[in-house]
RNA sequence: GCGAAGGUGGCGGAAUGGCAUACGCGCUAGCUUGAGGUGCUAGUGUCGGAUUCGAUGUGUGGGUUCAAAUCCCAUCCUUCGCACCA
């Protein structure tokens, strides 16, 4: 009989549902795992090539760990608020619910068609009330917390999808999502307080297993520096407070920067003699985006303030001022202290300026460029620092600084608050009231959801105000607190919130009293182990680690982190190596390879297709290979024969299997426990047969990457029960060595033989056998041997002179 | 500029001090099939000798070692991330 695949997995599809096979028990008694993906977002276009790949990956850990025994939850759901969706509804005038509906149904059969084991009776959706409620909630607990408030904010403002965007979604000057230009605009927008949690996000890093590149770069975007902030009098009698990394090099500051919106400017503004050009600066710096900002930032441009010097506390100096953009007023204090020889902008400046530079490490070539280095430098020119090394300098003066009230040691970081208001209709409706007498009102939790309103149209209004401004019926409403007349915040959420908690929610999604309950937190948190794109390693994978520390804070859940594995999966590229996409014409559609293919072919072959973390491009051809690979496996039926135990042949090959395929999954090595399971069946094909035993095994061990094939071989074979029912085998590690191994035969480290030799050979009889070898005896003639070097079970080497 | 990952056959990739190229694709030859994106067998890094041989070979140049794709130093290139963060 054929290999007719169509039959089979449409069979064994509907047998999982009609078993509800996958269906994690609420039995909290078991071993838990929680294994989870990324939820997508469901587009237009349908499922990607791209998609499957993590997807299978964890569902073959899913497999094996239910094999193995324990109640595992995997789990799948849809974040489907979002821009596209409401821009295709605009364009197309339909309601954006109803287009929802549409590609997740889609989506929901194409993933279906996979085979992967998702527990669908916990499916959710970002933009069902009954979930977003509780994002409301969360977005609640963080206001009366004081970490949501509302502020006038210089924010990134997308020119094209007329929204503001956070920091996060402003990639290479343009926006992530159009592309469009994106430009600065002061509006009043919702934040929240991640800063407050930015030392607990670097340090419980500490406590989870998550991949290193995953670690560094929430470090880097999290950016924590150490230095101090250091009070510098002016003469205009006030005091301007800098930070610095380099405290040590102090005597080295011989002018200071401000960025051009630093309030001294219109505070002191009748002691500046220049205001017309430092006004003209400033005008300029604000129209520039950051793209273009950054564009020009070689050429330092900047304008010395005339009226007012600072003076360097350590030695009494006037120094000048300057107002320049390359300092930016969100970080530090907006001012900077200059050391040219130290510091490579300072020295760019100084040199377009012609301004003194002057040693206070030694160790460089000022003369050339900045010295930078800290470790090996020795302070010069430096008054009671001289002679220290750049750490000793730096304890040295925070000391001086503190005991004379000049300064003081500071931690500052990159990160900044979150920007969390959207203009846009297809969001969670933020359920806070505004009232001119009690100001900001949450609304009393009983009310929510806040549900969004029908609306006629979409469209964000031109000065930037959300759809949802122009609906008076929901704008005008009553203070939650003193009953007078107030009004609705109109700004949505941003689609990040709905995965910032989306995990809680699966471990019990139909909860209409909490998030989920305590006790199925308490059972399946945390996450055991999490995959996804590098994409979102400094946007949902630090949002959501703030959200749930914030929970874990007031109470609702027990594990200060969400996710204890982090894992990441490399892009599957189209055939000419280049990204998929409509436009270079190279995208594959899933549905053409498993209905051209199937199902299990198609999994084999996404995670046959190369190292799991890295990219790799998509070829027919090999998939072809993966095909092949099965119908052989199908084929074996014809040589199988009776037999309760392995055959001896096959013996050590199936324990290193075994093995093989138990350590690669754990590790991330799909692509080599595929390449064991080759192996394996090209021995069986040498040995000419093989017992059922021996069938039995490769199946289960198969069975996770092509769980319908098989099922149903199993079936077929007459084994009894349903495969996933059934253990994960085990391996003998004695076994996994066959009884005799070929050994390699040196001389001076070139291989002059090969011997068969007993496995359990010891040095001596190995030694001996290379010495009575003819080739070896060929190759040492009229030699002396000065060094026998023996590896048990792989070669003997003989130094010769 | 800073940070991270990487550079191995015609291709995707194995090998983390011990037989370089497992496994798969492609290709060559033979058999099979006889309307195929079929099946099987053998071969396939390079150069030279042509049966069972010799040399050479993991971006480049050095080094450590009996032994290096693997460890160390230098250098070039590619990809990704961040980018005036004081």
């Amino acid at each position: 009989m054929k290999y007719d695949f169509k039959a089979i997995e449409s069979k064994w599809q509907k047998i999982w549902e009609e078993k509800q096979t996958f269906r994690a028990e609420n039995d909290y008694t078991k071993p838990k795992y929680y294994a989870l993906v990324e939820f997508p977002y469901p587009s237009g276009q349908g499922l990607h090539v791209g998609h499957p790949r993590p997807y299978t990956a964890l569902d073959i850990v899913s497999r094996k760990r239910r094999l193995e025994g324990y109640n595992v939850l995997y789990p799948m759901g849809w974040d489907a608020f979002g821009l596209p969706t409401e821009n295709y509804a605009m364009k197309n005038h339909i309601h954006p619910e109803i287009v929802t509906a549409q590609n997740v149904a889609r989506f929901k059969q194409q993933i279906q068609s996979l085979g992967l084991s998702f527990d669908w009776s916990r499916e959710i959706n970002t933009t069902d009330p009954a979930y977003y409620k509780w994002t409301q909630w969360i977005f609640l607990q963080l206001f009366k917390h004081g970490l949501a408030y509302k502020s006038e904010m210089n924010v990134n403002w997308c020119t094209s999808c007329k929204v503001v965007l956070a920091n996060e979604e402003v990639v290479n000057g343009v926006c992530e999502r159009c592309g469009g230009e994106v430009v600065h605009k002061v509006k009043s927008q919702w934040m929240l307080k991640i800063t407050e949690y930015a030392q607990r996000l670097i340090d419980d890093l500490e406590d989870v297993d998550y991949i290193d590149r995953v670690k560094v770069s929430q470090k880097n975007w999290i950016g924590r520096s150490t230095g101090a902030e250091v009070n510098f009098k002016t003469t205009a009698g006030d005091t301007l407070t800098v930070y610095t990394t380099r405290p040590d090099t102090l005597f080295g500051a011989t002018y200071m920067v401000i960025s051009p919106e630093h309030p001294m400017i219109r505070e002191k503004a009748d002691l500046i003699k220049n205001m017309d050009e430092i006004t003209a600066y400033q005008e300029a710096a604000a129209k520039k985006s950051d793209f273009e900002r950054s564009e020009i930032a070689k050429d330092k441009t900047g304008v010395e303030i005339q009226g007012i010097r600072a003076i360097n506390p350590v030695n009494e100096k006037e120094i000048p001022i300057f107002i320049s953009d390359y300092v930016l007023m969100s970080y530090g204090t907006g001012a900077i202290m200059a050391v040219p020889a130290h510091d490579t902008s300072d020295y760019d400046f100084a040199k377009a300026f012609n301004l003194p530079i002057i040693e206070v490490v030694a160790g460089g070539d000022i003369e050339k460029e900045a010295f930078t280095d800290c470790a090996t430098g020795v302070m010069v020119n430096s008054g009671m620092l001289n002679g220290l090394s750049v750490e000793e300098a730096k304890k040295k003066i925070i000391a001086w600084l503190e005991e004379n009230g000049i300064g003081h040691p500071k931690v500052n970081f990159k990160l900044r608050d979150w920007v969390f208001s959207r203009q846009r209709y297809w969001g969670e409706p933020i359920p806070i009231v505004h009232c001119e007498k009690c100001g900001f009102v949450p609304i009393p939790e009983e009310e929510l959801p806040l549900m969004l309103p029908e609306l006629e149209s979409f469209e964000p209004t031109d000065d930037g105000q959300s759809p949802l401004s122009k609906l008076d019926s929901f704008v005008n409403t009553t203070c939650p607190c003193c009953g007078g007349p107030a009004k609705r915040e109109t700004d949505t959420m941003p689609q990040w919130a709905g995965s910032s908690w989306y995990f809680l929610r699966y471990c019990d999604p139909n909860n209409v009293s909490a998030l989920a309950a305590k006790e199925a937190l308490d059972y399946w948190m945390p996450v055991d182990w999490y995959n996804g794109g590098m994409e979102h390693t400094t946007l949902h994978l630090l949002y959501s680690r703030f959200w749930h520390k914030f929970l874990y804070d007031i109470g609702v859940v027990s594990c200060k982190e969400p996710y204890a594995k982090r894992t990441s999966h490399g892009m599957i590229l189209g055939e000419n190596g280049e990204k998929m996409s409509k436009s270079r014409g190279n995208v594959v559609n899933p549905d053409d390879v498993v209905n051209e293919y199937g199902a299990d072919t198609m999994r084999l072959y996404e995670m046959f297709i190369g190292d799991f973390e890295k990219a790799a491009p998509w070829k027919d051809t090999s998939l072809r290979g993966c095909k092949r690979f099965l119908d052989r496996v199908w084929n074996l039926q014809d040589i199988v024969c009776e037999g309760d135990t392995y055959s001896q042949k096959l013996e050590s090959s199936i324990h290193k299997t075994i093995k093989k395929v138990s350590e690669d999954i754990e590790n991330l090595k799909f692509n080599t426990a595929i390449a064991a399971m080759m192996a394996l069946l090209n021995d069986i094909q040498d040995a000419g047969s093989l017992t059922k035993a021996d069938y039995r095994t490769l199946l289960i061990l198969l069975n996770p990457f092509a769980p319908h094939i098989t099922e149903e071989l199993y079936e077929q074979l007459g084994f009894g029960g349903m495969l996933n029912e059934q253990s994960w085998p085990s391996y003998d590690e004695a076994k996994c060595k066959a009884a005799t191994v070929e050994i390699v035969l040196q001389v001076n480290g070139k291989i002059k033989a090969k011997a068969e030799i007993d496995a359990n050979a010891s040095k001596e009889e190995m030694a001996l056998l290379a010495k009575e070898n003819d080739k070896m005896k060929q190759a040492m003639e009229g030699k002396q041997i000065v060094k026998e070097i023996v590896v048990p079970g792989k070669l003997v080497n003989f130094v010769v002179r």
